[in-house]
DNA sequence: TTCTGCCCTTGGCA
DNA sequence: ATGCCAAGGGCAG
């Protein structure tokens, strides 16, 4: 499938910058699963080629996990509201928050409580190995990610020894409440950004960072802004340089008024060019 | 009410 | 090699 792009956007920053952690690159393809589909993406220019192991898979689909549907110049006229930021977003131009499926967000950040990217990962691939379905793409071959019911049918050891660690009965308990129907993951779109995130907070192992994840990344409210090491780091190096750092409580009030509406958006670019400084990328 | 310090698992890294 | 760090959160005080 070729998509013709109308809209501006950075594929390699967007599936780079952390949101997502089940894109595979290999040359200037990435590997990935979307909706329960083994995807390959690759954009040349304002092209998209997209080939999938579903011929149900439509261009709506794939243009709704991109977001396209976010007017970035609309978006960087609200956020850039220094030069910090403007550095930022010229610089990685067309980096889209991504709408992923609100539990695959959920689970994902969970285990990424106290770990690096790499192993959040490696902790997704081997859930997703164990649990899901194989999909075959070509010569590549991928795994759908486990379902609330597959978690819920299992149990801590098996996650421990998927390597989840203490987050095994975090996960756990939260697939029991997604298949019994004490959350409802969907009907958080329908409610206001406090209000969901009073709801996923009642969750054990997600507090206001991961609850702020799973609200920005899949639930639409793209006034969250998740405050972690690498944002703490952006925020008190460039806005609170020379003082005894803010707590994340009021970092988070702060950039709500600052950012406005869109806080969603300036923290991944922040995220993004901040995490950058610090290990360049080495391909 | 809000903040602090400590604990929790383990792969990757220097 | 071995100690530190890593897209945090729960809990006690």
């Amino acid at each position: 499938m070729l998509i013709d792009l109308k809209e501006p956007l950075n594929l390699k920053e967007t599936l780079e910058s952390g949101q997502a952690h089940r894109w595979r690159k290999f040359n200037d393809k990435y590997s990935g699963v979307i909706g329960g589909f083994l995807v390959h993406m690759q954009q040349q220019g304002q092209t998209l080629l997209v080939d999938s192991s579903s011929s149900l898979h439509s261009e709506d689909l794939i243009l709704n996990y991109l977001r396209i549907d976010d007017d970035l110049e609309h978006i960087y006229r609200h956020i850039n509201k220094d030069e910090r930021v403007r550095t930022m977003t010229s610089k990685y131009r067309g980096l889209r928050l991504l709408r992923q499926d609100p539990w695959e967000c959920l689970v994902t950040f969970i285990c990424s409580s106290t770990t690096n990217m790499k192993r959040i990962s490696l902790m997704v691939e081997n859930m997703s190995t164990y649990f899901g379905s194989k999909l075959t793409l070509g010569s590549d071959s991928r795994y759908t990610f486990p379902t609330s019911e597959d978690i819920s049918n299992s149990n801590e050891k098996t996650l421990r020894k998927l390597g989840l660690g203490f987050r095994a009965p975090y996960v756990l308990s939260c697939g029991i409440k997604v298949q019994t129907g004490e959350l409802n993951l969907n009907q958080l779109l329908e409610e206001t950004y406090s209000n969901a995130k009073q709801q996923l907070m009642l969750l054990r192992g997600v507090g206001p960072k991961i609850a702020d994840c799973v609200l920005v990344f899949s639930l639409d409210k793209l006034e969250a802004f998740p405050i972690d090491v690498w944002v703490k780091r952006a925020l008190v190096d460039w806005y609170f340089p020379q003082q005894t750092p803010p707590s994340n409580q009021n970092l988070l009030k702060w950039a709500n008024e600052y950012f406005g509406q869109y806080a969603g958006y300036s923290q991944q670019y922040l995220f993004h060019g901040r995490r950058l400084l610090d290990s360049p990328p080495t391909d």
